[in-house]
DNA sequence: CGTCGCATGTAACCAGTTACATGATTAA
DNA sequence: TTAATCATGTAACTGGTTACATGCGACG
């Protein structure tokens, strides 16, 4: 999914700027699994304009650039949503975490110590944010949004419990080691 | 964590091809936190042997390109380990399938069957790809990938009870909106 | 007779990240 | 006074994906 069409995701939702797109992307519902920086939504948002996916309207301010409004136009909805009939494919899960784990046996019990509690907290900082979402993205006439909240919840609590469990027995393994290096080839 | 250092770690576990690479990337007990194709493989062993990060030998084979078994070198191993020491950041997730879902009061009810019912059954598989995976991967000295193993599995046990807990709710919520369409701004 | 597995690699392409550019207001 | 929030955008870079190039052997 291009960053163009989580954009008009965000946009089918009400209307928004570059700005509040972002915002979207990092403390919405579905934070946790999509995404776009300034420097790629601010593009994507160009190249939804120009063959009519959204329309704009410049709100002018004070000593700040103007407010740029984008709304989706029918032409933007229908590309939306004929992109999510599509096979979604698979899951992409990228974490230097894990890699980082797995190799715990010839890295120092401080450090494994150390990166374990601090994702612990970052998984309760998650779980917090997506507890306290307002509705502000979530219409109450649709259910999927809450669903898929409740989902990001559950997720990050299946995580931290995870993780929890297996932390000292990660820490051992490093202790355990922590004279021995990894097994050489 | 750029492919040449999930390379790298791959090598720390023995010698191997860019194509034995591949096969971890896509089989081992870290599939499902790194990756890699050939078109990004090739290329970066090539970038680990130049510094002198791996060495090459080379196996003819009749009727085919010859096997090009690669070895870590001690200073592989420290460009790994020290990589390993720095902060891994977030992890990077990513699903156009809960992307989709989180629409779904305005796609059709049977997109959503479709796709969960598959995305069911594809948990399953990887579920028991990772309960199978036998210990070319993992030394019994080395106690952190069977711990990774594990929590991976845990991990699509959690996304699958999530999932199928909530069929049936996603389904309703797209049949209950077959005619209305989404909350238009 | 087709497709999967083995086995290497290159080149063009594209999407997204990072750094740059600007700068007032407000809360800690 | 420092950092965060608001508010837009560009340009260079980087890194990975996709398609191309080659081709045999085994299995069904």
């Amino acid at each position: 999914m291009d960053v163009k069409t989580t954009c008009l995701g965000v946009l089918v939702m009400g209307n928004a700027t570059g700005y509040e797109i972002r915002k979207a992307f990092e403390y919405g519902p579905f934070a946790h699994f999509a995404d776009g920086g300034f420097g790629s939504i601010y593009p994507a948002i160009a190249k939804a304009e120009s063959p009519g996916m959204v329309t704009c309207k410049k709100h002018k301010q004070q000593k700040r650039p103007a407010k740029k409004i984008y709304a989706i136009t029918d032409m933007g909805r229908e590309h939306l949503f004929s992109t999510l009939k599509k096979d979604p494919g698979e899951d992409k899960f990228r974490s230097n975490f894990l890699f980082a784990l797995y190799y715990a046996d010839a890295l120092p019990a401080e450090w494994i110590d150390e990166i374990i509690t601090k994702r612990i907290a970052d998984y309760k900082q998650k779980i917090e944010c997506l507890v306290n979402i307002n509705n502000q993205y979530c219409d109450d006439k649709n259910i999927a949004p809450t669903l898929i909240r409740h989902k990001g919840i559950e997720y990050y609590k299946a995580m931290l419990g995870i993780i929890s469990n297996k932390k000292d027995k990660f820490i051992a393994a490093a202790i355990d080691n922590r004279n021995n290096n990894i097994k050489q080839p």
